[in-house]
DNA sequence: GGTATTCTATACTGACCGGTCAACTATAAT
DNA sequence: ATTATAGTTGACCGGTCAGTATAGAATACC
C-alpha cells in the first residue's frame, strides 16, 4: 500500500552520474537530490545514508560490467579475442563517455577504489569482488585458450591478475591524459601478458635466473 | 630577515603523510596543521589555499620518485632489468607502507589521479606529466634494450605507456586486494609487455589479422 | 638598539556538510 | 469511507569546512 514513486531510481541515476563525473567526497547528498528532482527530506526515506547509496551505485555498475563481460563471451570469438573484446568494450566506454562530457573519467570502479580504499573497508572489499568478477572472466578464457592449444598458460590466475590490472591502469592513464583511445590503441598487451609464465621464485630480486637479457653491459 | 621556522617543510610532510593515507578530499586543513604542530594561521602564511599545498606534495612526491628512477638506473643491470627494478622498488614501497600503516595505499598520484583528473586541469596535467617522466624512464629502458638486440621493440613509446600503465593498474589492484605483494609477485608482466608489437591497424576491432587465435569453435 | 620582517596565535566568518524531524499528501487495501 | 502505509516537503540541527582578521612574538639586519 501507499504511494508509488522511481525517486529511488532517479536518485541511484543522478548518484551514478555524479560519482562517475566527480568521485564521492566531491559531491554532496544536497547535489544528488537537486540533479534526482528530489528532496532532501525523500533521499533519507530511501537511503539511510550518503553511503548506503553508493553501495547502490557501485551495484548498479556491477550490473554494466556483467552486461559488458556478456557481450566480450562471444561464442563466435576465440576465448583471446574475447580479452581484446573486453578491452575495447571499456575503450568504447570511454570514448563514448568523452563524446559526451568532454572528460574521460576512467574506470568508476577504479576512481572509487582509488580515492576509498583506505578510508572504509566495506567499500573496499565490495570494489575487490566486483574486480575478482572481471579477474575470474579473463581467467576463464584463459582456461579456455590453453585447452584449445592457442598458447601456453603456466598460472591462468595469476595471468589474469595481471591482465585486469593492466586494463585498470590503461584508464587510468587515458583519465589522467584525457586520451579515451588510449585502452583501445594498447588493448594488445592484454594478449602479451597473457602469456606471463608461471612464478618460479617470487622473492628473489631483479637478480632471477640467468638469461640473456641479465647480462649487464 | 625575521624569524626562521620549519613550519613549512612539516606542513607538506603531514599534508603527504595525510594524503597518502586518505587521499586529498578526505582530510581538512585543520588535521594537517594539528598533525604538523601548526597552527591554522600559521597555514595560511605559507600556503595561499589547501590546493596549493598539496601542489608541493605532488612536488615532494615526484622527488621520491626521482629517486627511485635513479636506483632503478642501476649501470649494473640491463636495461630491462632497470624496468623491473622499478617494479620491485615500487613494490618495496607498498609493502612498506603496509608494514607501517596496515594498509597498502596504492600509487599515491594514481590515487590522486583517479580523485581529481575531473576535478582539477590544473592538477591533471600536472600527473599527466609525472607519467610522462614515468613514461619517458621505461621508453628509454626499452630502447637501449632493442639496442643491445636484448629485444625487437616495434614502439618503444607505445610499450612504455603500457608498462607503465601497467605498474599503476597493479598498484590499484594491490591497494583493493590489500595485497601488497602483488606488485613484486607480477612484476614479471613488465617484460611481456616490453614485446608489445607495432600498432597496425588501431582502429579496427577484434577481428584483425588473421592468426591461429582467431578461429572461432 | 631600533625596526622591518617573518612567523605564531587564536578567535572568527559564512557557507556548507550529512543527517533529522514533524507535518503533510497520496494511495492501496480493507 | 476508513485506515495503515508509502512517499513528500522544507525547515532545521550541530558540526565542520576553507579561509580571514588581527593581534603579538621572535629575530635578522642596519
Amino acid at each position: 500500500m501507499g504511494r508509488h514513486s522511481d525517486a529511488r531510481n532517479r536518485l541511484i541515476q543522478a548518484a551514478k552520474e555524479l560519482t562517475y563525473a566527480q568521485g564521492y567526497n566531491a559531491i554532496g547528498v544536497k547535489d544528488i537530490c537537486e540533479r534526482a528532482g528530489v528532496n532532501k527530506g525523500s533521499f533519507y526515506h530511501f537511503f539511510p545514508s550518503k553511503r548506503d547509496l553508493l553501495l547502490a551505485v557501485i551495484d548498479a555498475h556491477t550490473e554494466w560490467l556483467r552486461g559488458v563481460l556478456e557481450r566480450a563471451s562471444d561464442p563466435e570469438l576465440a576465448p583471446l579475442d574475447r580479452i581484446r573484446q573486453l578491452f575495447l568494450l571499456v575503450g568504447q566506454f570511454d570514448e563514448q563517455v568523452q563524446d559526451e562530457s568532454g572528460l574521460t573519467i576512467g574506470c568508476p570502479f577504479g576512481n572509487l577504489a582509488a580515492e576509498l580504499n583506505a578510508q572504509d573497508p566495506v567499500i573496499r572489499e565490495k570494489l575487490a569482488s566486483v574486480f575478482g568478477a572481471g579477474v575470474a572472466f579473463v581467467e576463464g578464457q584463459l582456461r579456455e585458450a590453453a585447452e584449445r592449444g592457442d598458447l601456453e598458460v603456466a598460472d591462468p590466475r595469476r595471468a589474469a591478475q595481471a591482465i585486469f590490472a593492466y586494463l585498470e591502469g590503461l584508464q587510468l592513464l587515458a583519465s589522467t591524459q584525457n586520451s579515451p583511445q588510449l585502452v583501445r590503441l594498447l588493448a594488445d598487451g592484454a594478449i602479451r601478458l597473457a602469456e606471463l609464465g608461471e612464478d618460479i621464485d617470487p622473492v628473489a630480486g631483479a637478480s632471477g635466473p640467468p638469461e640473456a637479457r641479465n647480462r649487464p653491459h
